[in-house]
DNA sequence: GAAAAAAAACCGTCCAGGTAGTATAGTGAA
DNA sequence: TTCACTATACTACCTGGACGGTTTTTTTTC
């Protein structure tokens, strides 16, 4: 295992576990475990259970900004460019969703400060939409559209038919060109 | 105190607690404090801390389905009831949205089948939504957006500000008309 | 290029503090 | 008599974090 892979394995240790088992089993031991690695070797990595918090939300986060910015720079639009790679990564990544679902959670639990690179991203990614050569209102109703595809799966509440996510999805990038 | 309030007061201080404190810190003795009720007498109502987690979640759905379907009663909208009140309801109130805010994340923590009553609401409104004689995309959409604002709230991630939030508002309501 | 030293990457146990839930004895009101 | 509590004590358990090692890797020195 290469040195930065370890933490990263961690992270991926903590987001499976408040995933699958809930924030009240992300224990530092059960994290080591989840890792295989001893509860002494995670704490030298994350020397506390904010630490590790922290790390799941930054690592996220700079997770989240790359992919969104390769999807602009590949872009080839005029207009629309942020709100398109927005929709885009947000609704074709339920992997990735999953683990940005644990990192909120987590965060939101241990505490609600280390939302804060997430706040950045959010503001960045604001300012570039209604900038972007479309209607800001629209651009932000997109966004907000998107956002809201996210909240039902971040709780289960309600899936949308594959068939009506796609005509969602269709219309809103309609709505991007026109 | 009545009868039921005691109930209702015990829920409304886990609540509280889960909004400014976190999840983490909603322990049966701190909401016993916070209710200015005895460990005991909030184990009379609420024998475990699930039972305490069901009933805010029961509380919270069946107070917004109230609210919905008392908006959708005192609508003289032929068209769009549903969406228009759905909208209105959530963009316009943001205490009730709090106390869902915090059951939803004290449900997600401890048992996530505690959240099936929300489930059962949002498949009733979404029927509903989209049999409410204007495109069931369109209407699909503008619940979404409206979940969209909901999940910024939720996380703080980030703040409309209050213009753009009612220009998204007002062009989403002209879209139920047209 | 081998040995020695130092730094990094771990391991595994222990403990103080906190928590859910139980138990129990009693109180006042309807 | 029952309901709706109060007040307190207690148990059994779990968890974060401290701590003192040990092993592996890297760097330095001869």
């Amino acid at each position: 295992m290469g040195r930065a892979t370890r933490k990263i394995e961690i992270l991926h240790a903590a987001s499976k576990i408040v995933s699958e088992r809930g924030i009240f089993n992300l224990t530092l031991e059960a994290t080591a475990i989840e890792a295989g690695v001893s509860k002494g070797g995670l704490l030298y990595h994350f020397p506390s259970k904010e630490a590790l918090v922290k790390g799941m939300v930054d690592h996220l986060a700079e997770n989240y900004r790359d992919k969104i910015a390769a999807s602009v720079a590949e872009s080839s639009k005029e207009k629309g460019k942020w709100i398109k790679s927005y929709a885009d990564v947000t609704f074709n990544n339920p992997y990735p969703n999953k683990e940005m679902h644990a990192g909120l959670l987590a965060a939101k639990a241990v505490n609600s400060d280390l939302l804060d690179p997430i706040r950045n991203l959010y503001n960045e990614w604001q300012t570039e939409i209604e900038q972007d050569g479309i209607d800001p209102v629209k651009a932000t109703i997109i966004r907000l559209a998107t956002d809201g595809i996210w909240l039902s799966e971040l709780f289960d509440i309600h899936h949308l038919s594959e068939e009506r996510k796609e005509e969602v999805y269709s219309k809103l990038k309609s709505w991007i060109d026109e």
